[in-house]
DNA sequence: ATTGGACATATCCGTATTGACATGTCCAAT
DNA sequence: ATTGGACATGTCAATACGGATATGTCCAAT
C-alpha cells in the first residue's frame, strides 16, 4: 500500500519517468522511509494509471514515459495523509543490528558502537554537504520532499550517534560491576 | 534474512516460546526495528531448529515449546553482527508520511505537523514511564535488548519532535514569501 | 567509427510477508 | 458450571518483494 503513495507523493512534486522515480528511492527516501526498485515501480505505475490516479504519456526518446499525477491521485494521496493511522510497516535492518548488540560480549559491542558513532559522523557530514546545494521550496511554494528528508536525516543521525555514545557509557557502568 | 537474526538475538537473552517471541515484536523491537507475526515466526523457528541454531523442547502445558539458542546459533548471530554491511532493508510508513507532507498545502501540513509533535511527546512520556521499570542489564552482565531499544526510542522521538518543530518553522518561512 | 555509460523499460522466479482461518488449553471470575 | 481472555500453535492463499536477466537507445569522448 505504501509504495503507491510514495509514487503519488513524488509525482505531486513534478512529473517523472519510472527511471527517475527509481533514482529517487536511492536517495534519502530509500534511506529512511521506503525502498523500491524499478521492478516494483513499473508495475505499480501501470496500476496507478489503470485507476486513473496518474496519467502516462509516451514522450519520444528512448521509450521514455512521463507520469503525471491527476486530480484524483492528488485527492487520494491527501486523504491517505490526513487519515488517522498508527502502526504501519516498520523494517530497518540497521536498527535491528543496534538492538542485537545485546547478544555480544562487551569487547565486541564496544567495537561496533565505535564504528556506528563514526559512521553517523560521516553521514552527517555527507548530508550537510548535500543540503548546501538544495532548495527548501519546490513548485507552488510547498516544502520540497528532499528538504524535509534531509532535515530528518540530520536529526536522525545525530540521535543515533548520541545513542551509541550513551550505550558505550552504559557498557562502562555494566562492566564496573 | 533479518528475521532469523532477530529471533536468535531474542533467544540469546533467554529461552522462549514462539508465543513469547511474537509478543516481543509488539514492543520496541517491532516499533523501531523489525516486525513479525506468529505466522512468520513459527516456520522460521522450525527452520532454525532444522539448521541446529536453536533447540526446541516440548514443555508440558498447552503444547508450549521452549526454544533455546545453541552454540552454533550464537556463533552465527555474532558473525552476522560483526560482518561489515551497509544498506539493508528499510521500510517505515511513518517516516514516509512525514516526507509526503511535501504534497500538502500549508494548512494541511501544519495540522499534521502539530499532531506529530504531540504524538512524539506522548510516546516520550510512555517510554519514560516504561523505562523506570526496566533493568539495564540482562543475564551474564550484558546490556538488555529492551534497555537499548528504550534508549533508542527516547532519542528517536526527540529527534522526530524536533524535526516537526523545525518543519513548522520552514513552513513559516515559505509562507512569508 | 566505436565504445562506455547513463537512460529507459520489462519480465521471471523464488522467497517473504500478511491477513484470514483454524484449533485447542488453561485459568480466574462470575 | 460457564464463560471470556490470555496462552499456544498452526495452515493457506494472495500479494509484495528482490535479484537476476533481458533488451534497446542516446550521447559524449576517444
Amino acid at each position: 500500500m505504501a509504495l503507491r503513495y510514495a509514487l503519488l507523493g513524488l509525482l505531486a512534486e513534478r512529473p517523472a519517468s519510472g527511471y527517475e522515480l527509481a533514482k529517487e528511492f536511492e536517495g534519502d527516501l530509500g534511506h529512511y522511509a521506503w525502498q523500491a526498485g524499478h521492478n516494483r515501480i513499473y508495475p505499480e505505475l501501470a496500476r496507478l494509471a489503470g485507476e486513473g490516479l496518474i496519467e502516462s504519456a509516451e514522450e519520444g526518446a528512448r521509450g521514455r514515459r512521463v507520469h503525471t499525477i491527476t486530480a484524483a491521485g492528488l485527492a487520494e494521496l491527501r486523504a491517505w495523509l490526513l487519515e488517522p493511522w498508527e502502526g504501519g510497516a516498520v523494517r530497518n535492518e540497521g536498527v535491528l543490528r543496534l538492538f542485537l548488540l545485546s547478544a555480544l560480549d562487551s569487547a565486541d559491542a564496544r567495537k561496533i558502537l565505535h564504528a556506528i558513532a563514526a559512521r553517523c559522523e560521516r553521514e552527517l557530514e555527507r548530508i550537510r554537504d548535500a543540503v548546501s546545494g538544495e532548495t527548501p521550496i519546490s513548485g507552488e511554494g510547498r516544502l520540497a520532499l528532499g528538504w524535509l528528508a534531509a532535515g530528518y536525516g540530520l536529526r536522525q543521525y545525530e540521535a543515533s550517534r548520541d545513542w551509541a555514545v550513551w550505550a558505550l557509557g552504559e557498557l562502562d557502568k555494566a562492566d564496573r560491576r
